[in-house]
DNA sequence: TCAACTGCCGAAAAGGTTTTCAGGAACGTA
DNA sequence: TACGTTCCTGAAAACCTTTTCGGCAGTTGA
């Protein structure tokens, strides 16, 4: 099927090449009745505009780099929806490119997009702990969610993770706990630290400290949600709520809560972060979680690239809410 | 930061575009000292070729499409990390483009796709079920990946899931169990029959029929695993093995074991299917699992692709067979 | 000495579109 | 009739690169 040019429109129509172009575009010095030949004639070829001659042109290309570190990762996909979600109502398409991790293989694919001319990127990492900027000079504008980037000059797109630890806790208190321990990942995530510290934070207000005495640091995993709880129900065997710091962790407590033949929410209630759903809905019983709201994310990262492409874009940090999702894993007491 | 060009270049370097050109592209007819110079002034200048005026003359874009239909759902990730890492090797890349399932959506990306001239398109369905063909007069070649098109005349690279089934009961014959079940998902899903077909072959052929009388069919769910297990347990108490269609379901059915304080896998030995990571190797105990192989599947999409380009492709369904995760959910009887 | 090569280089065309600008047609006005 | 307007249309330049082909200089062979 070889495909239709300007050209072969324009002739079909019995018109200019520079006519048919203005008529397919929509500009006003084209008589309305030359406009309808041009149009049916563009229809009946099945005439699209190659845009690579349009891109050399107009020095747009409609399309925008997606560079992400962990494809993998279950955090760059919805991200990565939004983005392409928003994106997909314009005309702009989207590259993906999965750096796996390995700076060389993201400079390569830096370098790949640039030759294409894409009209900005984004920027997803795999943690959500700052990762170097791509520098300052690049022609187009970048912006970095998820993972912010370690250059304030560049803007960033992150999840509040004080905020949501704020939110899991708010909501155990007014669930009437008052014995509220928190379970979380690996000490050196900043996520970890920042969502301890929104909770404790919110406890205090309350004139509460953390159950256990501590926050548990931890791993991401199931498994140190089991070996937590047993150590905080071994210290601390009234506990009436568990703040966990991920969903898996979260699957772990409420393990233990079983073997241990505490009823969840009954006697004890329990918060999961990330909204997983596959692990949150499917729990016995299905946890309440923070939800990330990552899809958003992608979708106003994809807005103000959109915004700023051409222009300049905004500095910092900024940070986007949470949003509690209650299931069954938390209710009031008595 | 302004865009080198090759004319920046040439002036540079003190020569002709065209020789530039020459010089950079590693054409023969061109002095080493030239060339030197122009490779020079090329990396001084930061100089990066503008693809759209390569693709304008080539009438290569070194771009690929990828339409998927769900984005969300677990199995379009890792054909499509697949296949942006066998891409990635080469100076191709990929357009991402989610349909959402939705086919208006899908006809909209495709002629975005086909307006910017990709090389090839691979599409990759949401279900292992047969999809609608793209249609026949494209321009470019066409490979579907996981769901195959309804028309033979197309390719259609998917996974094989009687083998799967076949594998997994091979397993736990070789592990000495005799009494095997079978619960699986849906049974309008032809995956589910398939799986099944395989399952219930290899048994007939060491001579054995399916423990409980028939396959379970149901949902893909770990409340139906719960549910399916305890009515098979109700009707065959001494069952040794279960092959469950999904990683899920076997999350369901490990559950009710434990519940009924049977031992997997002493007593039950428990295989699952998709080896879902967060579900197989979390679970206590870890399940043996059949994996689909998805990367490899995309890989080969792309490779197939790539050939294809400019030619023609093969056409009809080629199966790509699974491989058995063993964890600890199985072991030798005795 | 002249003809035929060889090795390098550059002018120019091509690819498909957008946009500017000049000019033709039709019309009204003096 | 001459002229100024208003509408439309089309010729041509521009975007950036690749590729063809002609030509120049120097070399070889007779």
């Amino acid at each position: 099927m070889e495909r239709a040019t300007l050209r072969d429109v324009a002739r079909l129509a019995g018109v200019s090449v520079a006519t048919a172009s203005k008529a397919l575009n929509g500009q006003p010095q084209v008589r309305a009745s030359t406009r309808e030949k041009v149009m049916q004639a563009a229809s009946q070829l099945d005439f699209s505009p190659n845009t690579h001659a349009q891109a050399l042109i107009t020095q747009r290309t409609g399309t925008v780099g997606l560079l992400t570190s962990d494809l993998e990762g279950r955090f760059s996909i919805p991200i990565l929806m939004g983005a392409e979600d928003a994106f997909g109502t314009d005309q702009t398409s989207v590259f993906l490119c999965d750096a796996r991790g390995d700076s060389i293989r993201e400079k390569h694919h830096l370098r790949a997009l640039l030759s294409r001319r894409v009209d900005g990127l984004i920027v997803v990492g795999a943690r959500p702990d700052s990762r170097p900027s791509l520098g300052r000079d690049l022609p187009v504008p970048v912006i970095y969610a998820y993972a912010p980037s370690d250059d304030p000059a560049d803007l960033s797109l992150v999840s509040d993770n004080e905020g949501g630890g704020r939110l899991a806790v708010d909501h155990l208190i007014r669930c009437g706990r008052r014995k509220i321990a928190h379970i979380t990942g690996d000490a050196t995530y900043g996520a970890a630290q920042d969502r301890a510290r929104g909770a404790l934070d919110r406890l205090a207000q309350e004139g509460l400290s953390v159950a256990g005495g501590e926050v548990w640091f931890g791993m991401w995993s199931e498994a140190w949600g089991r070996g937590a709880t047993r150590m905080l129900l071994e210290r601390c065997p009234d506990v009436d709520a568990i703040f966990a710091g991920s969903d898996e962790i979260a699957r772990g407590v409420v393990d233990v809560l079983h073997e241990e033949r505490l009823d969840v929410p009954g006697q004890v209630a329990v918060v999961g972060y990330d909204n997983w759903t596959i692990l949150a809905a499917n729990a016995r019983p299905p946890l309440t979680t923070v939800d990330l709201n990552l899809e958003q994310l992608g979708r106003v990262a994809a807005q103000r690239l959109f915004a700023a492409i051409g222009g300049t874009l905004g500095s910092g940090i900024e940070k986007f809410p949470g949003r509690l999702v209650t299931r069954e894993s938390t209710a009031s007491l008595r």
